[in-house]
DNA sequence: ATTGGAAATAGTAATGATTACTAGTTTTAC
DNA sequence: GTAAAACTAGTAATCATTACTATTTCCAAT
């Protein structure tokens, strides 16, 4: 019996699935408590990490000091916007083989990368041109 | 005027300079006080910040809550132990290719990426083999 | 060389995200 | 039904980093 059941984590779970933004634990908490008014914001941290560590969630550390939550466990990249700080799926070829790369000169074992890119977003990019 | 010497600024830079193993603020904070023992952590805080903002040294955010400094700023990429945290230069080839991988379908623009390899290094491979 | 003011400092307090703790509640295997 | 394990709400603690403040240092112009 390593796993209970409970309402608050699959609220939290559902709400994480309608969203495509990556919100932080703090956006969570916020939204979840529409649904379940007294849910407590340590509920909400200790089932964002539970989640992530069985894999069904994704904990996104984007460098901003704060972390980002995404349903999505598909692999994909991130762009984060360096003026409004969104952070946004972007749709590109595998790039796996950096992996491949980083690991014929090395000793240890590599088991992963995580690849974020920054810049403009779309629509922050429009707002700079006047 | 818009910058001015200061004794600890050098001091922070020419520590950093002599290590190659990304250490923290707190690190340098350490071991700065040896030979500047009433140096304030909020000091080498504000000249870390400096220096990276300055582009004389990197400030990586690997994604363990502690920020790294690099004072080598020459294009490279970092490999994050598992096990031990340790934070170690990759001797690879150039993959900036995944940079306009990234751009092609995106409306917004890319100035820059970071990658992290993640793994178990060369002596914790050793280790875990018993 | 003196000096006025901008920039830097030490020391401390504040912030903010996350984690830990605790007494009580819910789930579930038997 | 019941008991143990997992979970919860609420709150306190942690820890990296930033902000604040009174004082000191640097340096360009006199």
């Amino acid at each position: 019996m390593a796993l209970k059941y409970s309402r608050q984590r699959e609220v939290i779970k559902d709400f994480l699935c309608t969203r495509k933004d990556h919100p932080t634990a703090d956006v969570v908490y916020m939204n979840v408590r529409q649904q379940y008014p007294n849910i407590s914001l340590g509920t909400v941290y200790r089932n964002l990490t539970l989640l992530s560590d069985m894999g069904e969630i994704m904990r996104l550390r984007v460098g901003d000091g704060v972390d980002h939550f995404d349903a999505d466990t598909s692999p994909h990249n991130h762009f984060v916007c360096s003026e409004c700080g969104s952070v946004i799926d972007l749709k590109m070829e595998n790039i796996d083989y950096i992996q491949e790369a980083a690991g014929k000169d090395f000793s240890g074992r590599i088991d992963g990368y995580t690849a974020y890119f920054y810049g403009l977003c779309g629509s922050c990019c429009g707002k700079l041109q006047s």
